[in-house]
DNA sequence: CTCTTTTAAGGTACC
DNA sequence: CTTAAAAGAG
């Protein structure tokens, strides 16, 4: 047989019925821990090998950048191995090293380049910069294909900017972040300004439709669209153009979305829109040559906040289906070996999530034995808690030589739990915490962003306004405001006015001079934009804007933070630009706003991680700490009086659960401080709802608290120079010299990548991993 | 115009 | 209690 399609027999006979789908619509049930990115991968290998399917008539939907970018690994390496075993009759990895590098790189550009993986924002913003100038919205506002991409926080600043400046309400009463989430849930409705208003009955609600009809208005000035935009756009221009969406009707033979849970109605619509070519009659649809293919588990639903709705899971089959039941159905595949969890974890989460109403009768079936039992410890206070996670951790790196610190996640609920976490572990043991602050929200790294942006997009006002005096170049609110009014006078962008010298000096008086020198530096970077690389960009004009000067005079860790921030962001450039073979600023603009964090760091770090649940979905670890079980909290507060969101928040506890392998430690406290108060602290309900057999309390701690830690302490200060650690921001490193002595002691660190730092270690946050 | 003090708000988060 | 953004003082 070919070498082609043998890697289809290391699949389970479910995971092999979807992988072998080829045309017409199916919906994969996929549970936790089933193997589905791998049916997913397989079937895209199969389309091509099998079916001859070009890669660039793949539409394939994942829920990340960072699953996309995986997806696309796994998928290369099929091929890769492929073509190895039939040019050579070897497997990859027995080849030499630069054969295999050119199998990859042939695979990387006759197969995953071409085929259209990513986001929703990823893909859509791609075809709007194919086609958005063909777009008209209501109000017969159009956009130009060199678009600025709005992230959340530029848009909350143009809703407050509305509220409070043009009409004058309180922005108490009218608080700019609800605003925008009502916003928000109006596009992922598809609501227009015009058709929110109408089913608006209060003047609350009308005066939430009129900032909506301003912010469209103005996102149209800067030529601007949000994250919802994105979306809803391309709806909106398919419903329009005929054209335009035979065109992409014809391109895309073969959707695939992962996560389908977690889409939204504007997503469903897109794809419904992309796969039907816009006819309504089922009996008209043709599916020679053709599919629609989601994975997905309404059990780990758990975005309905940000308006994702699993009842479109639910109505697949009645939608694109044969909208037979289960035994009958050809539409529907279930994947229910968990190959992830030991069967006493998995028995657990199955009882648990059973208390929910809506959903798809599935079990998890287990493959692998029973396993440690599941420990539920009561703590006094979270300081206790996070105590005991600590211990037990300690204890069990301790008894098993082949755990290490990355085998370990703490999940819990909200973001401020992990503060106790991190004062319990700084001492003991290297931890990260996954999510926070995302790279692309620093300051610096927006303030660099909108440097960029004012070059390519000049009518973006809102990138201007965040550097216009950034770094401080004298130009006051007073004139920025007379500016600001003057373009609002004449009904232009900011821009217009700034690159006029003459209007400058009228409007600005004093400030005149320094505004004169801003709008010359950006004009003179402009017409850099078509010739040079964007890297090269990046550098001059945060360089010549005197933005990078200025934090190195604050010589303060924080600004020092900040450049390191910035030379990361030029890497960032450069790699862009090296796999995509795309040099130009535009290119990398159109793909910087929709990257997530570079913060990841590399996998297998050998640190603890710390998480929210919401941020654990789709990771697995050997051993799981799900912290802060009670009532108000996980449940939350706000979700108990909601039967809907109450089975939102146990779908999310059934996610935390399903993350382990190994083992699963529960916790809760008896009081917990909330905003300064110590307040009683209720068990969650959701303990009760685990089977009581298999989760051992009220006995005493399985491990005693050790009081002197493991060897990893760094509570004296006898470092050596060759000693490994780990530090909080900058990772794993090594002692090169060591300043001082007792209290007074500074280390020399050198950072893979970073260079040499100097670092206080009684001030910074970093554990010894491996002495000299 | 910039630096310091005051005030408010704190659920989850992808792009 | 903590942190960040807005108002008030130099």
């Amino acid at each position: 047989m070919s070498a082609t399609s043998d890697f289809l027999t290391q699949l389970n006979p479910s995971q092999r019925r979807a992988a072998e789908h080829f045309c017409g619509p199916l919906l994969v049930v996929a549970g936790a821990g089933s193997g589905k990115t791998r049916a997913l991968t397989y079937r895209i290998a199969n389309l091509i090998l099998q079916h001859k399917v070009n890669p660039e008539n793949i539409l394939a939907v994942t829920f990340t950048n960072k699953a996309a970018r995986e997806m696309k690994e796994r998928i290369e390496i099929i091929f890769a191995q492929g073509m190895a075993q039939q040019k050579h009759g070897q497997r990859l990895e027995l080849l030499p090293a630069a054969e295999q590098t050119q199998l990859r790189s042939r695979v990387y550009k006759t197969v995953t380049k071409p085929l259209w993986m990513g986001t929703f924002h990823s893909l859509f913003a791609r075809i709007l910069r194919f086609d958005l100038n063909k777009y008209e919205d209501e109000q017969g506002r159009q956009w130009t294909r060199n678009f600025s991409i709005y992230d959340e926080s530029d848009a909350q600043s143009i809703v407050k900017n509305i509220v409070t400046k043009q009409l004058n309400l309180d922005d108490k009463k009218f608080n700019p972040r609800t605003i925008r989430y009502a916003i928000s849930n109006a596009k992922n409705q598809g609501l227009s300004p015009q058709n929110y208003e109408k089913e608006q009955a209060n003047y609350r609600g009308r005066v939430i439709a009129e900032v909506y009809q301003q912010y469209q208005a103005q996102l149209a000035a800067n030529n601007a669209l949000d994250f919802d935009d994105l979306i809803l756009v391309p709806t909106r221009l398919f419903q329009q153009n005929e054209s335009v969406l035979g065109y992409w009707h014809k391109q895309f033979r073969h959707i695939l979305v992962d996560e389908y849970q977690d889409t939204n109605r504007i997503q469903y619509q897109l794809i419904h829109l992309l796969t039907t070519n816009g006819e309504t009659r089922k009996s008209e649809w043709d599916w020679r040559d053709r599919s629609v293919f989601v994975v997905g588990d309404a059990d780990q639903s758990i975005y309905s906040f940000r308006m994702a709705d699993f009842t479109i899971l639910l109505d697949f089959q009645e939608d694109f289906g044969d909208g037979l039941p289960d035994d009958d159905t050809r539409t529907m595949v279930k994947l229910e070996e968990n190959y992830r969890s030991r069967e006493n974890i998995l028995q657990a989460a199955n009882h648990l999530i059973d208390q929910n109403t809506e959903r798809i009768d599935k079990v998890l079936k287990p493959t692998r034995g029973f396993g440690e039992n599941i420990y539920c410890y009561k703590a006094d206070d979270e300081l206790v808690e996070a105590k005991f996670v600590r211990n037990q951790i300690l204890n069990l790196v301790q008894q098993n030589p082949e755990l290490d610190w990355g085998n370990f996640a703490i999940l819990y609920r909200t973001n401020a739990q992990s503060r106790a976490l991190e004062d319990a572990l700084r001492s003991d043991i290297p931890y990260i915490i996954v999510g926070g602050l995302k790279f692309y929200d620093r300051k610096e790294i927006k303030n660099a962003l909108a440097y960029l942006r004012i070059l390519t997009n000049p009518a973006d006002t809102v990138s201007l306004l965040r550097i216009i005096n950034t770094p401080r170049r004298g130009i006051g609110q007073t004139t920025i405001d007379n500016l600001v009014g003057a373009a609002q006078e004449l009904g232009v962008p900011l821009w217009e006015i700034l690159r006029d010298e003459t209007s400058v000096n009228t409007i600005a008086g004093r400030s005149a001079k320094a505004v004169t020198r801003f709008s010359q530096l950006i004009q003179r970077w402009q017409e850099q934009v078509e010739m040079m690389p964007a890297a090269d960009i990046l550098q001059g004009i945060i360089n010549e804007s005197g933005y990078v000067e200025d934090l190195q005079n604050q010589g303060t860790d924080e600004a020092d933070n900040r450049l390191e921030n910035l030379t990361e962001l030029s890497n960032a450039v450069l790699q862009f630009a090296e796999e995509n073979e795309d040099t130009s600023l535009e290119g990398f603009l159109a793909n910087a706003s929709l990257a997530s964090d570079l913060d990841n760091l590399e996998e297998g770090q050998q640190a603890v991680s710390l998480m929210t649940l919401h941020s654990a979905k789709g990771l697995e670890f050997p051993v799981i700490f799900l912290i802060g079980l009670e009532q108000g909290l996980f449940p939350h507060r706000r979700t108990l009086d909601d039967p809907a969101a109450l089975e939102e928040e146990r779908r999310l506890c059934y996610v935390g659960v399903t993350r382990a392998q190994e083992q699963l430690f529960l916790s809760y406290t008896r009081e917990r401080r909330l905003w300064g108060a110590r307040e009683p602290a209720v068990p969650s309900q959701f303990l009760k709802e685990l089977p009581e057999e298999l989760v051992e309390t009220n006995v005493t701690p399985v491990v005693s608290p050790i009081e002197s830690p493991a060897p990893t302490s760094s509570h004296n200060s006898n470092w050596s120079v060759g000693d490994r650690i780990f530090h909080q921001t900058f990772g794993e490193g090594e002692i090169t010299h060591i300043f001082g002595s007792g209290k007074k002691t500074n280390l020399a660190i050198k950072f893979p990548g970073l260079g040499q730092k100097i670092i206080d270690p009684r001030v910074a946050s970093m554990q010894r991993i491996k002495s000299s």
